[in-house]
DNA sequence: TCCGAATGAGACACTTTTGTCTCATTCGAC
DNA sequence: GTCGAATGAGACAAAAGTGTCTCATTCGGA
């Protein structure tokens, strides 16, 4: 664990926290000074671009441990709703951990990250195209909205913990579940 | 339609283009100097406040359309199906309209706006609560987590109609149908 | 036309934050 | 223990935004 991982993760913590909170908070929060933090990082916009580009790092390692594009030619139905399961549960992980990168606008203006968050996004599409093509997803959305649709959820999942509403523990099941079934009763 | 209402329409429009959008910024979009700004809103704070406040107007308009608590107290389930399909959709034309207080953390913490979300989440939670014991929607996921569900779906729907993702026409139903019924191959 | 209210333009002070710089101190490898 | 790198503390300038104020102008109703 580098130096530079720390003051990142306590960043990360504070501005999950706080998503407006200053150099100065930042540097507070890390245990070092202000000057400390500014050789690391020159510019608060370059902190909150490493820090988004860990997160989207995140996504792509959960989209390569799902094997996405394997799953998608080999077309199993069973590994691909397995698969998809684990990602999701993944990304609730993530979104714990890295929520605030999902809603900070510094971040989401980023042309960088949004190209990267585009090539992404069409990755996970793919995957759920395959599982559309498997049986295993409806097939009436478009796959582009499946990634939409769970990041929103991921979203809600953070809102729902911060204030108590969810046990940490049951959040991954209850998204999941909402995810695949929606709430209406079967 | 008074001088204030233009305004705030301006600075909503705006606003959810650029939320972090300076008070010279939304003077220029409203077509009004920042010191006739300053005279209708003493303080950024103020504007979106005012703003959060009238977010929540909508939303209390429709949970007062969907006659909620009648509702809730009849259960019918015909009824209660249909007024959460016009619930939701409502919703979603909110949230193109004020799609920024989503996520705006200046209105996100406004304790004045928060226990107000506080009371509508109660209420909004006592329509899905008559929905579970009348057999429309599935049981076995906390009411206000559901609240939280739709709350991740409309910012859901409102990324994918910004990226373009999803037609407008379309999105209504797409929110709607992914709610209720999730992702997965019925 | 007249008068008062509303507005635009611009100056101003103030605050907050950022990013830079210096210097003394501390830390760690050797 | 020594030396060099890293750090903390603090000063500093610059930028951006906010909120206030003044004054001339414009607008609208009586």
């Amino acid at each position: 664990m580098t130096k530079r991982d720390l003051i990142l993760g306590a960043a990360q913590r504070l501005l999950n926290i706080d998503p407006a909170a200053s150099m100065g908070a930042i540097a507070e929060a890390g245990g070092i000074s202000r000057a400390t933090l500014h050789r690391h990082f020159p510019t608060r916009e370059s902190l909150l671009t490493e820090l988004g580009t860990r997160s989207l790092d995140r996504w792509q390692e959960r989209l390569d441990a799902a094997s996405a594009e394997d799953l998608a030619a080999a077309g199993d139905r069973e590994a691909i709703a397995r698969a998809i399961s684990e990602l999701v549960r993944g990304f609730v992980q993530d979104a714990h951990d890295f929520g605030f990168t999902l809603t900070d606008h510094v971040i989401l203006a980023d042309a960088s990250l949004n190209e990267r968050t585009e090539q992404l996004t069409t990755r996970e599409a793919a995957l759920w195209s395959a599982g559309q093509r498997a049986g295993v997803l409806r097939d009436d959305v478009p796959p582009r909205w499946i990634c939409h649709a769970v990041y929103g959820l991921l979203v809600a999942g953070r809102e729902a913990s911060r204030l108590g509403d969810v046990a940490p523990r049951e959040l991954a099941d209850l998204v999941l579940s909402t995810f695949l079934k929606g709430v209406d009763a079967s």
